[in-house]
DNA sequence: CATGGCTGCCC
DNA sequence: ATTCTGC
DNA sequence: GCAGAATGGGCAGCCATG
């Protein structure tokens, strides 16, 4: 597990992210060169490959032990952190033959880039079963369920791929990997790819994944980082959650606490933060519209159909203040559809989502599962803008940019 | 201590 | 989030 | 048609600078 989420330039996955908080400066103080010597080379790793290149060290190291050093670095903090960070990184390096002093540095720097993904990490253990991308599927399949390499590739090392992916399941405190939507443009390709849909309103806010369970709640972004502390009405949502243990997914909004008018995007958004996180909370309360539940009790729902997933939906979570199960409506009439998201639009709203009413919660852009009907793109969501500029002054480039100039 | 450059993470 | 590109 | 890489607007926060 070391070794696989070292290749990936992380210590832990991200929904349990640990940081080394080393920034250019003190990592060059730790390589003990000049502030100069840097901007000449430009690439913090070079600059260690460079000065570790004369006095090649032989000491052998395990992976084991680089990594044990490197969450200890990551994990100091408070008085006089800064200075035994740096000499944790110095001391490193000293033990380190070039090519693993660039690396190492590169990743505490936060800049490390193989081209390399969870996905590659899954190929690698397919490989590691029988030396081809047999298992790839099945072993993303499990990963969906329970997105941590480390834990995959322990699992298959011990189980083997097969008895691996069959053991893996969701667990409360991981997200899983959040279901998206596919966008298609016209109600009609909606209804020949889809049959009868399940369809309900596309909330203008951001993902959450709520992890709740007695005593704690946590919850998980889009991309599978925690956001718990975003969120502290959720510490009050236990009178709203008939059950012990539940995974929910929500779409978070804020409103104003005056008028009770949902907010736009922009206004929520300012809840993603570290710092003034009650007073944010008074003046942008949010409400969490929830539209799935995928574990209950000791048991993940995923494999049931969509309509069976909302009836649990609708006898778990009560009605409430933070928690919101809104309505939804049942179609197959192009036109309905039509009408329905144009009536969202009118209300304000980023249009609507369209679901197949017997599909499975699955992970990831897959297939037609769950399609989104927005507002049509010549009117708005346009990526390029335009400006006229003229150009005032310039920086020389450095490192590898140098040649620019 | 105020500001700008830059990054990371939402969409 | 959208768009582009290679397969 | 799909996955992955590369791109945009806008927010908070970190850091160096002066």
């Amino acid at each position: 597990d070391k070794l696989v989420y070292l290749a990936l330039g992380e210590l832990r996955p991200p929904f349990d992210r640990l940081e080394f908080n080393l920034a250019d400066k003190l990592i060059v103080r730790a390589l003990g060169v000049g502030w100069e010597e840097y901007q000449r080379v430009g690439d913090l790793g070079e600059l260690a490959e460079k000065i570790t290149n004369h006095k090649f060290s032989n000491s052998q190291m395990t992976v084991s032990e680089v990594y044990e050093q490197l969450v200890r670095i990551a994990k100091d903090s408070g008085s006089g952190s800064q200075e035994r960070k740096v000499r944790g990184v110095a001391t490193l390096i000293k033990q380190m033959d070039p090519i693993s002093a660039k690396y190492i540095v590169r990743m505490v720097a936060g800049k490390l880039r193989l081209g390399f993904s969870d996905k590659t990490v899954i190929d690698a253990l397919s490989y590691l079963e029988n030396g081809n991308k047999e298992y790839s599927e099945m072993l993303d399949r499990a990963y969906q369920k329970r997105p941590d390499v480390g834990v995959l590739a322990q699992m298959v090392k011990e189980w083997g791929a097969e008895k691996a992916a069959e053991k893996i399941d969701v667990v409360i405190g991981t997200p899983i990997v959040p279901a998206l939507a596919q966008r298609l443009k016209t109600p009609r390709e909606m209804i020949a790819k889809m049959g009868r849909v399940y369809v309900e309103k596309k909330w203008d806010g951001t993902r959450v994944q709520i992890h709740f369970s007695r005593g704690q709640v946590r919850t998980f972004t889009r991309n599978l980082d925690e956001s718990s502390a975003m969120f502290p009405e959720l510490t009050k949502i236990a009178d709203q959650v008939n059950a012990d243990e539940v995974i929910l997914d929500s779409e978070a909004v804020g409103y104003d606490p005056k008028t009770g008018k949902l907010v736009p995007f922009q206004l929520t958004i300012t809840r993603k933060r570290k710092h003034g996180v009650v007073e944010a909370q008074s003046s942008v309360p949010l409400r969490f519209f929830v539209f799935d539940i995928m574990y209950l009790d000791g048991k993940s729902l995923i494999h049931l159909p969509l309509q069976k997933r909302r009836e649990i939906l609708v006898k778990t979570v009560s009605k409430g203040d933070v928690l919101v199960v809104d309505e939804h409506i049942e179609t197959d009439d192009p036109d309905v559809l039509r009408e329905y998201h144009k009536k969202q639009l009118e209300a304000g709203l980023e249009g609507a989502l369209v679901k197949q009413i017997d599909g499975e919660y699955m992970p990831g852009r897959t297939g037609f599962n769950w399609v989104k009907f927005k507002e049509s793109e010549d009117s708005r969501a346009k990526l390029a803008d335009t400006i006229d500029a003229v150009i005032m002054g310039y920086y020389l480039g450095k490192g590898k940019r140098s040649d620019f100039t």
